[in-house]
DNA sequence: CATGGGATTGACT
DNA sequence: GTCAATCCCATGC
């Protein structure tokens, strides 16, 4: 799989994020298509970035097209794309993939940690999820995304772009009201709380 | 150096 | 619905 161009991370990180619904992300072999993201941006206190240049911030602010990994709660590691120009602070957070590749072995990673068989639409429909089943780690942190080991490439060749849902991020504090969450409409793998079809707003490609 | 707060998940009531 | 797990790091003394 060919990596999306650095280009494509250099704009504003809600472009980004909105187009890299239907793109792919890969590790080791195994793979699935981002249908949900959020954006963050320097400029909003809801970003790692909003306290500036430190030594936990330094990939967000780096070159775009690179991977800013970082643990949640002590427990997960989770997954952004970091975008705009360098000096700037701004990341898409991938927070659910429709599983394509490798499943079996997303299952038995996901499946040891749960301590049962994990279900399908259980793999990658959320952002810790979605690193377990990949096998990410902290070790990925400000790696490119285009030469991996984390890859993400554009949209297979078979897949029909659907709506795509436009809602207020999840599990945040502050700058609550932004509605930075795109979504795949009708999607099994969109994380809970899954944006009301019919509330939320609708964006269009282009 | 001590403290506190998470871009979450899973188990439990 | 509630809540603990568990760790990185920003902040303040």
């Amino acid at each position: 799989m060919s990596g999306l161009p650095a280009a494509f991370y250099d704009r504003p990180v809600l472009e980004v994020a909105r187009d890299l619904i239907g793109c792919t992300v890969e590790h080791r072999g195994a793979a699935g298509v981002i249908v949900e993201t959020e954006a963050y941006h320097q400029q909003e206190p809801a970003s790692h970035a909003y306290v500036g240049l430190t030594p936990r911030t330094r990939t967000l602010f780096g070159a775009p097209g690179r991977a800013y990994v970082y643990r949640s709660y002590g427990v997960h590691a989770l997954l952004n794309a970091v975008c705009e120009p360098e000096g700037v602070g701004a990341a898409v957070l991938i927070r659910a993939l429709e599983p394509t590749a490798g499943i079996k072995e997303m299952t038995a990673r996901r499946s040891a940690l749960l301590g049962r068989e994990a279900r399908e639409y259980e793999l990658c429909s959320g952002p810790g999820r979605l690193t377990q089943a990949l096998g990410i780690s902290l070790e990925e942190n400000d790696t490119d995304l285009r030469l991996g080991p984390v890859r993400i490439g554009p949209r297979p060749e078979d897949w029909q772009d659907p709506p795509v849902l436009v809602g207020t991020r999840v599990g945040i504090t502050r700058a609550v009201d932004l509605q930075w969450r795109f979504c795949a409409a009708q999607n099994r793998h969109v994380s809970r709380p899954r944006p009301a079809e019919g509330t939320a707003g609708v964006s269009r490609r282009g």
